[in-house]
DNA sequence: TTTACCAAAAGTGTATACAAAATTTGGCTT
DNA sequence: AAGCCAAATTTTGTATACACTTTTGGTAAA
């Protein structure tokens, strides 16, 4: 089961929707997905199931699919697991840091650095948010790490529509400062700058809303 | 979209497999379920995608859908996730304690007090697993509360095999005691008790096996 | 002009059909 | 009796068909 067919179209609208070249809001119809991807409704339905679980979209029942458009409470809510998550889990890291691991994180930072100076927009958030999943694949917790993958795809729609480049550059500067604590073993640091890290990065967050367009084939093309 | 229907389905084997009718490794074939429920394979599939997202069953491509067995190592990964959000849900919880809702955990407490005598494993477990799950909607953050829900349920096979009753009950004590120092509002205490509770349901799990049967008709009667 | 209403069109929900892959069966050989 | 290969059977993967619901567009009445 589990076609990788059906997964080639969720990457593909996952792509589409996180780059937002599919607005919030947008009905995503099934007939004109199968047409564009060349399959039956059959793949597409899977698919949409997948992502509604996601929270990437939104399934009205005999209504159809939707692309997701998270609320600022639901942004909150997903920021406030994510601090009480990764407080934690930065305590973690530091008491079974190694070498490997920091150099893992530096050389993370330094690709972000480049996503940062060039202006590719979806690029360089994603670099971003991988900081945090790459933390939680460091600690070889794959529950965690996938549970936090979840969490910053589902207000990856909000980040990327919301954070300005300066808020970006600001979030590059936070990582940089985290790695340097955890490589100095400081604990009580690292867990206080990921905490305000996250805190920040909620801040920056401006909750306005941008006319939708809902052409599908254009978007996905 | 997302049939009543399939959630029917869903529920009747989720609770099959919680209540332990259906064994990890059991082959589930579509038709016979589709069969057994008088509906077409299409709704069994979907119903079994959303089990294999809630980790209840594994998917095989081209093979079939499996009851889950989740392993030790995954079970311990679920646990560290939990003490991470729940240690720092138990904080928030006192500071942001009512006296409405620490009745709500109270009358909880109480019914579980009702489970834990009677000798039904299914619902003592399920209530017992549900404190959790309450006290994080009571936080009000629904993001929070479903996420811990899928985490408990993911190691409900484990905890609903190879829990003994004895933990239940220290379990059910130990809830008691969270409570009462909720309503004290002493978050040290409090968030102690909870991390000391959840090392000891973890600690308390007896990692055997038993032997699988596979009628599945005979399960779900 | 606006509102109510009905028919046509489009879209979703479920069942079924067919193709491809895996499993089982049965016989043949060693 | 054990191992192995091929045909037969079962089971999964995908497409299609059809019923039912929602949406749309237009017409008539207020």
């Amino acid at each position: 089961m589990e076609s990788s067919t059906t997964h080639a179209i969720v990457e593909a609208l996952t792509k589409a929707i996180v780059e937002h070249r599919l607005h919030p809001g947008t009905k995503l119809a099934e007939q004109k997905l199968a047409d564009h991807f060349g399959v039956s409704r059959t793949l597409v339905r899977q698919a949409l199931f997948q992502l509604s679980q996601n929270r990437l979209i939104r399934l009205e029942p005999a209504r159809g699919a939707f692309v997701a458009a998270p609320s600022v409470d639901e942004a909150k809510q997903v920021f406030a697991v994510r601090r009480m998550l990764e407080a934690e889990m930065t305590r973690a890291f530091v008491r079974e840091s190694t070498p490997a691991r920091i150099k893992t994180l530096k050389d993370h930072v330094a690709r972000e650095q480049a996503a940062v100076d060039s202006a590719d927009v979806s690029s360089r958030n994603e670099l971003l948010g991988d900081f945090h999943v790459r933390m939680a694949e460091l600690m070889g917790n794959t529950v965690l790490a996938q549970m936090l993958g979840e969490l910053i795809s589902r207000c990856a729609l909000i980040t990327l529509m919301y954070q300005s480049s300066a808020a970006a550059a600001h979030s590059h500067e936070e990582h940089a400062l985290i790695v340097k604590a955890l490589a100095a073993r400081d604990e009580d640091t690292a867990v206080r700058l990921m905490t305000d890290h996250l805190l920040h990065v909620e801040a920056n967050l401006t909750f306005d809303r941008k006319v939708p367009s809902n052409d599908i084939s254009m978007a996905l093309s």
